[in-house]
DNA sequence: TATGAATGAGGTTTCATTCAT
DNA sequence: CATGAATGAAACCTCATTCAT
């Protein structure tokens, strides 16, 4: 019989390559990089691990093909999207995000945060890949200092340093992210307005 | 020359203890739990792998005896202690001691901190241990709701759930502990300022 | 179109294991047995290494039948042919073979020495390859005996047992080619001139 | 009780490593770098394979070292000193060069020319091993040329580039040691006796 | 009490072989 | 006939733990 077609077989890799990547986000985001064995990614893909090979040439492939495809089809990212066309204050959209950062927690979008923030506390991990956590951390910084500023021309946020301002907020964001994501689901609204006192007038 | 009596021979075995534990709580807190090998332990306390073990029966061991050690003669709780008694208002303790957890980053007293956050991402801790976690936390918060408390009363803290109030704090603070601690160095009284306006009146 | 008929297929069939073999005897004589992958032998086929086991079903098959298949088509062998239908004298003929077999180094005759000389020096090959390298060997011993023994008869060649004289000669011939093809490609015939007074009268 | 002291330490760690070296020599030499496992070496020294990485980093590392230590009581080498002070004609040196090396065969010596053979035909080897290969071919011919000029100034040898002959002599050394050293044991100064009248004059 | 030699389980990676298409 | 996806055994290497001295 003949092989499979091209198509076929792009749709097969595909769909293989997204199966890991997505059991490697889960896995490297629960686990870190280090403690996160091929074996487990595999078992949560269900395949074996050699296959993880076939796709991946290491470990650390696996690591980086994941953050960028999973940055790619970041819902965070759509989501600044979508933010940056709505008709609200800029304090409605730090609210919108704030509430979409830590509600989306255990789901994919907080994974990566996870495992940046695991990867910047690791000794080791190639330049590369750390070149990719800071350019995504500065892609946050660029989106919100405008929305900051254009807040505090409407005085709805605080008269202070933007950047310092920006760079306090997400600080803050993604360590509570990466701490206990839980922690905030139960009255999510009442505990985003009092954290967000922090940085607004009135 | 006589043989070293008894009490002497116990107080070696204790400061090698604490020398070993001392050591642990560092390497622990630097590198996590199961990343930690017990030959970093044994460099950083200046002695050989192997005695760790006359010490200690396990690494899990090392951890549970280091951390109750720690916690007993935790800086953070002398500090509470005598925070306890000084004649400052609500606000006031509240703003000394997010000082101090955050300038105390990278020493001993977050060490702890940094620590337990590991173990709660952790799989497989046991029981004992996470009890242990948990009462630290318990403390905390009992320490600072009866000061919120009093800062409402005094009018300096806004008027929510008390325990909602301590939560959200204490979340932060050792959120931001865990991921960041060098963030905040650079202008802490500022970014403290700012931060604590989330439960602060104005 | 019609199908296929029989022959057709037969003598696809044919060129595709052709194809394997001329790939495989290279590749084995480059590597060894062992350290020779079949998806390289693949590679070099310009086919996926899942085809190699339509036509063969293991490695050492491949090894085996690409022995015999080589030693049938063998340069070696018809220039052995051609050899003993020369007019020339014994000695002659010894150097043209010497020359032969050295020059051709890292060509298609010479990768069956290597393969067998790695065969050789390797554990666990089958009794069946073995014995097909055995008799490989033989041949030319068969071969060369008579022509050493003329070269007696004519003064040219020392009188010495004649099986021991061919074992030297061919024991050194299948060694360096082995080694380090590549030395005696420069100043050729000068160093096969000094090699052969080993066995030359003066 | 006190800890071992440093001289039995010191002892213990020297045995081990030569207990692990004369055994890598031997596997070295007997399935080249790639093919020979770690643990087979361990087999061979009597350990277990995790002991090997106490004393050694790698399994590069391990052939380095060995092929030094190997190297530095190498009894070719001490043979060559004998030699160059012995009271005989160049051409007695080298026979008796010659059937040392062939005799050797087996042993510890040649396990050291099959090794850097081996390595010469091997991909990925680190410059510093190859360096070592090199530098020990260098150091055989060094020490035949004047031997070779005394001979020819002696008579003993053919008026040929001194170079060209100790090249054409080591290589053929080389490789037959490599290919099959038991074949010479039979009738070997016969056999030598032959080999050397490539160089010898009348 | 103190050392570091020794073991072996477990993790990463490679590759012969099988199999669905 | 042909492809390459998929599996798993086996090799390198690390490190918690034990033990002789």
């Amino acid at each position: 019989m003949a092989p499979l077609n091209e198509d076929q077989l792009e749709s097969i890799r595909n769909e293989r390559k997204i199966q890991i990547m997505r059991a490697a986000i889960k896995t490297f985001a629960a686990n870190g990089f280090k403690l996160t064995k091929i074996s487990l990614i595999a078992k949560e893909a269900g395949i074996s691990h050699g296959l993880v090979y076939h796709y991946f040439k290491s470990k650390e492939e696996v690591l980086y093909e994941s953050l960028e495809w999973a940055m790619e089809l970041n819902e965070t990212r759509k989501y600044l999207n979508d933010l940056s066309k709505m008709e609200v204050t800029p304090l409605e959209k730090i609210r919108k995000f704030t509430k979409f950062a830590l509600s989306s927690s255990k789901s994919e979008s907080s994974d990566i945060f996870r495992i940046i923030q695991n990867l910047e506390h690791t000794e080791g991990v190639p330049t590369h890949i750390l070149d990719f956590t800071k350019n995504v951390g500065m892609m946050y910084v660029e989106f919100f200092i405008p929305i900051f500023i254009e807040g505090q021309a409407a005085g709805e946020i605080i008269q202070e340093d933007p950047e310092e301002l920006v760079g306090l907020f997400l600080t803050i964001i993604s360590g509570v992210m990466a701490d206990d994501p839980d922690y905030w689901h139960e009255n999510m609204d009442r505990k985003i307005n009092i954290f967000l006192r922090m940085i607004t007038t009135r």
